[in-house]
RNA sequence: GCCGAUGUGGCUCAAUGGUAGAGCGGCUGUUUUGUAAACAGCAGGUUGUCAGUCCGAUUCUGACCAUCGGCUCCA
């Protein structure tokens, strides 16, 4: 915590604690740290329960002390002062590390803490602030301690920053991918089957034309297109590792003949076994094997989330065989192809590289060399990237695809993994040019990384207003009167022969409606067709923009559109 | 899984210890409309599920199911 706004939250959530502490004066309290957006302070209410219908009480309670606040003053003490449970946990183990221990003072309250804080006067800067909600939170983080009660608030410099922020929140509820997708009606969730999307007609139009999209990219770098079972006995998993590493997210079934088999979570081990099906030469590497098959993850119940954390999905999944000497060309081609699908749908992206976690398969030395080569490669990249320690997967050190959404809200999306572990496990190997037999290295790599996730983020990344060339209907054709009908009719073919998603709005209704219609349902282009359009044999077209275009030729139109799409052109209309 | 909240027709929401209403949407009819909502009528709900209390539950209690917000940020 090294900066203002961090010093500022920091001190927000020793008021917080002590607002709290006035009005449960039995609570103990236990940490407070400023995050990322805010701040929090984790309590142990004891049979008190809190909701978030307390929250505007606390708040009354911070605005009223912190008017009597002066500076933040760090307390030299050489002896402890009473401390709850939690807080003498710390102690203790502060003691243990030989660090100072140190509280500070603000108002009446004294709370263990390193600092810093903010300079100035309490009163005079600690005034913008918001509790925003009441969660659960494990004591330091671990679901084997006790559950402590989350407070969690934001705050600001001035009363501007947090309007902005407070409507930040309020257009990122606006943009809910779940909201959307029913509005929209692309997807729904049933209870039969909680975490597993059910696609509906409109949002499969786009889920497929991402993986014709991704097919096509691919296809044009040498990647060569698999599927492979959904379920595989225990035995393959045992193999690959994920039977130690991966068990508790797998859905297993056990059958009449007492086999077991298991939902697969990944695509590795059945790349791994399409590899080994045959003799291989180091000429076919890189060998690219892409698919997009289906995956099960038993994710726990309280971690789903609408598209962005699901039990079923989909990736772009590819593995790629690779010699040593050829992992990092193969890394850029890589990053080549992720600039390319994140520039396309403007996104602005960084790298996560991640280190060995602690649930790791495989030798030392091997990792060592893994994570060198993972470093290098960032490194020579020229990307902008930071380290997640213990992210990587179990098999191998990654390097993550973190995207910044419209509102400024970074998602993790694709993933590049390096992977010398699960090839030796499957005794794969190769005929080199030296007449030896060598070990692969599999890159897998994901660029979208689940469908599901990705289209949960492109929602609400775009609103729901989809560049053309993904949205479900590319153009409404709107008739004025019914006897516009004939000829609308025969503008809706002439664009779907030139395959143009394109519908005819036939509702009696007035214009104006079938306008609003088309627009909630972000439709790119409006066709309205009238008396004057059947007479010049021309359309009228509207932008979901709003603009009018007016009287165009419906050639023209046609061409334009096309090019459009095959451009995949971003969020501009014509 | 754990903590908290929520669950009423397709959607958004109202109401009540005496078996539920509205708007939008849907259907039908009228209207034939020029750039963000024409008018009228009709249909549609064992109030998430299962138990319990009660003369009576959708309303109270419990369990379960599902959904939402969190459970990584270390004084």
């Amino acid at each position: 915590m090294d900066n203002k706004l961090d010093n500022l939250r920091h001190s927000a959530a020793h008021l917080l604690a002590a607002a709290v502490m006035e009005l449960w004066p039995n609570t103990k309290r236990t940490i407070g740290p400023a995050i990322e957006n805010g701040f929090y302070y984790d309590f142990d209410f004891g049979e008190v329960k809190i909701s978030e219908a307390d929250l505007p009480k606390i708040e009354k309670k911070m605005h009223e002390l912190v008017r009597g606040w002066g500076t933040f003053d760090q307390l030299q003490e050489t002896t402890s002062r009473e401390a709850n449970q939690y807080k003498q946990e710390l102690i203790d183990e502060l003691k243990q590390k030989g660090e100072k221990i140190t509280y500070y003072k603000s108002g009446n309250f004294i709370d263990l803490c390193a600092g810093p804080h903010i300079e100035s006067k309490a009163s005079d800067i600690l005034k913008y602030f918001k509790l925003l909600k009441v969660s659960g939170a494990y004591w330091r983080g671990s679901e084997k301690n006790k559950m402590l009660t989350r407070i969690y608030g934001t705050a600001f410099p001035s009363q501007k920053e947090l309007d902005d922020y407070l409507n930040m929140l309020a257009e990122a509820e606006k943009r809910d991918h779940k909201r959307i997708g029913r509005e929209m009606e692309l997807f729904m969730f049933h209870e039969s089957a909680p975490g597993m999307p059910y696609w509906l007609p409109k949002g499969m139009v786009f889920y497929n034309e991402l993986i014709k999209f991704w097919r096509e990219e691919h296809q044009k770098r040498g990647y060569q297109e698999i599927s492979s079972p959904l379920i595989n006995k225990k035995q393959l998993y045992e193999v690959s590792g994920h039977w130690d590493h991966y068990l508790e997210n797998m859905f297993i079934s056990e059958t009449a003949e007492k086999e077991t088999y298991g939902l697969k979570p990944m695509n590795c081990p059945n790349a791994m076994v399409v590899f080994g099906s045959k003799t291989r030469s180091y000429r076919e590497l890189p060998l690219r094997l892409g698919d997009t098959d289906c995956l099960h993850r038993y994710e726990l119940s309280g971690t789903l989330n609408g598209l962005l954390r699901v039990r079923e999905f989909r990736q772009d999944d590819a593995h790629i065989f690779v010699s040593e000497d050829q992992i990092e060309q193969e890394f850029k081609n890589v990053f080549e192809i992720t600039e390319k699908f994140y520039s396309v749908f403007n996104m602005p992206y960084r790298f996560r590289l991640g280190n060995r976690p602690d649930n790791l398969m495989g030798d030392t030395e091997t990792w060592d060399k893994a994570e060198k080569i993972l470093e290098k490669i960032v490194k020579d990249s020229g990307h902008e990237y930071f380290v997640g320690q213990n992210e990587g997967a179990f098999y191998g050190p990654k390097i993550d695809i973190m995207m910044k959404d419209a509102l400024g809200r970074d998602w993790q999306t694709g993933t590049i993994q390096l992977d010398f572990q699960i090839p030796r496990n499957f005794k794969l190997d190769y005929a080199a040019a030296d007449g030896s037999q060598k070990t692969p290295v599999c890159i897998h790599r994901v660029i979208y990384g689940s469908l599901e996730r990705f289209i949960g983020i492109l929602i609400e990344h775009l609103a729901g207003a989809f560049p053309t060339w993904l949205a479900p209907v590319q153009v409404a054709v709107l008739p004025i009167a019914d006897r516009h009908l004939e000829y609308a009719r025969s503008v809706e073919s002439a664009l779907k022969s030139a395959d143009i998603r394109a519908e005819v709005d036939d509702r009696s209704e007035t214009l104006s409606a079938k306008i609003r219609d088309a627009q909630t349902q972000k439709v790119p282009y409006m066709i309205i067709v009238g008396d004057k359009e059947v007479e010049a044999k021309k359309i009228a077209v509207r932008t979901r923009g709003g603009r009018d275009l007016g009287q165009l030729d419906l050639q023209k139109f046609l061409k334009d559109i096309k090019i459009e799409v095959e451009g995949k052109r971003i969020g501009k209309t014509i």
